[in-house]
RNA sequence: CGGGCGGUAGCUUAGCUCGGCAAAGCGCCUGGUUUGGGACCAGGAGACCGCGAGUUCGAAUCUCGCCCGCCCGACCA
């Protein structure tokens, strides 16, 4: 591809390039503020309809909560305040007169504080739990190091909050929400991840423990891509959000908080792409199948029309979203364009597959060209497609699997991280002074995920102590 | 937020040291020839030279302040 670095020239500017040129975001002018394109936002609706249905279908809903939080509303829960604290917007000024406010308003960067606030209202009794709420909004975090999609002041996401009458409850809550992410990150976005908890050290600011999703994106670096918290009752008390059991008891709630952002897009970017754009899974693909054309004058363009007239509406039908590309080009710059767009399937038709009844299909990942007869081509392309979406995801399982090691010594994981990437399990023994140690000494790399199973051999890789925990290492986006 | 670098047409940049008519390639528009992997010819449009002050007869060029971006650190979905 002309126009874009070669990823393995400058991963950094290879991502910057691939984003903007196949136009799915872009610098505003307003510093760390992006606007996102709608190609780009397209890939978001996508995520957001697969997973809004999802958490309908468990019963949840959507609210809409303010955007400004008071200053008194923000500083209940003393972690959570203290985690936030150096990324808050505040509004103190308004007005005709620009007066100064008498209580600064914090522009949003999660909303944990004010649904509390305002959700105590609605629960009374233990009939009112659980409470499912969920708001799909953008935040502002006062970030000093930006990159689209992945870290900017602006971006956007869903908010879950719900409230439960038990810990136990609440629990499952966060693990069921972790399934659907892993659902959207591997069956959506074809991007396969490893899921479990955070270490303390990474755990959100007054959650009691973070369950994640963590993806490996083409250079080796791991990518947070979604997190769901169990607070048990520290928002609860701190907000006192309580209700009448069924002993006629005053109980506090217990309550979870989970978050994917348009952090996603930029992850199937680095988790797909190559030095010719981008690769877009097919389930996300704003355009799935684009068609070519190839003609040379009215007679042979008008030829080509009425060929594809035939049979485009089974695209329809197939709910293939597709696109015929009518542009005034030559057909190298289109196949050059929609291979930087990443779009899954291109359909070359010329007026020799008009005479052969056949159209000739070309797919981003093999590039590789073959005649596909128009009789039945909804179902073939809905078939390929299907196809597409699983190489996709299997060529990302195979790189994370070349690039999952284990080692069991500080000393094993610095030499690895010396020249090497991807994910490393090794055995910990839990304590943060370890993991410190861990970050400072193998050059920011920190403990993305803990095995769910909680699996512990061996002694800890720092210390020597019997080890309760087995880690997943990564340097990390 | 600290250190380094940068901002000139839609994009990539030259010009800046040493002040004197704002350039090139790509892209865009028009016409023509073309069209099965990034075409060619001719003509044309397009620039508060990031913004604001200052120095000067004269500033893209020198000085100061600010804004925006990139790289490196501390912080982070």
């Amino acid at each position: 591809m002309k126009d874009i670095t070669k990823m393995s020239a400058d991963f950094d500017r290879w991502y910057t390039d691939v984003v903007r040129k196949a136009e799915l975001a872009d610098w505003s002018g307003i510093r760390g503020m992006m606007v996102v394109r709608p190609y780009g936002w397209a890939m978001w609706e996508a995520i957001q309809r697969a997973f809004d249905d999802m958490i309908k279908e468990s019963g949840h809903e959507n609210w809409a909560f303010p955007l400004l939080i008071p200053r008194d509303y923000l500083i209940k829960e003393a972690e959570h305040v203290e985690g936030f604290a150096p990324e808050v917007a505040w509004v103190t000024r308004a007005g005709s007169g620009n007066e100064e406010l008498e209580e600064p308003l914090a522009v949003r960067p999660t909303s944990e504080t004010i649904v509390g606030s305002i959700i105590k209202r609605y629960i009374q009794s233990h009939r009112d739990l659980p409470q499912l709420t969920n708001q799909w909004n953008s935040v502002v975090r006062w970030e000093m190091r930006t990159r689209l999609f992945l870290r900017s002041r602006e971006f956007w996401w869903q908010e879950g909050h719900t409230f439960h009458a038990s810990a136990q409850e609440a629990m499952d809550e966060v693990d069921l929400i972790l399934g659907y992410y892993r659902d959207i990150a591997q069956e959506w976005l074809a991007v396969p991840v490893l899921a479990g908890k955070k270490s303390p050290a990474e755990t959100f600011p007054g959650a009691v423990y973070t369950l994640t999703i963590e993806g490996l994106m083409r250079d080796g670096m791991a990518l947070q891509m979604g997190t769901s918290h169990y607070f048990g009752q520290n928002f609860a008390r701190a907000y006192d959000i309580s209700f009448s059991n069924k002993e006629n008891e005053r109980e506090l709630c217990y309550s979870t908080s989970w978050g994917i952002t348009t952090r996603l897009v930029g992850a199937l970017v680095m988790a797909h792409g190559d030095d010719s754009g981008l690769i877009v899974p097919p389930r996300v693909a704003p355009i799935q199948v684009v068609i070519v054309p190839i003609f040379r004058d009215a007679e042979s363009r008008a030829k080509v029309e009425t060929f594809i007239g035939g049979w485009s509406g089974e695209l329809k039908a197939a709910g293939i979203r597709h696109k015929v590309d009518w542009r005034d080009e030559r057909p190298g710059d289109k196949y050059a364009h929609w291979e930087m767009k990443g779009v899954p399937l291109r359909l070359n038709v010329g007026g020799r597959d008009v005479d052969a009844g056949q159209v000739e299909l070309v797919d981003r990942l093999s590039r590789q060209r073959r005649p596909v007869p128009v009789a039945g081509i909804g179902a073939r392309l809905a078939d390929e497609l299907a196809s597409f979406q699983k190489a996709l995801f299997e060529r990302a399982q195979g790189f994370l699997k070349e690039n999952t090691f284990e080692r069991s010594t500080l000393a094993e994981v610095v030499a690895h991280f010396k020249v090497g990437i991807g994910f490393v399990w090794v055995p910990w023994c839990g304590d943060a002074e370890c993991e410190a140690r861990i970050k400072a000494e193998a050059g920011g790399v920190t403990v993305r995920t803990i095995d769910p199973d909680e699996r512990a051999s061996g002694k800890c890789l720092v210390c020597g102590k019997p080890a309760t925990h087995r880690v997943a290492l990564a340097r990390a986006y």
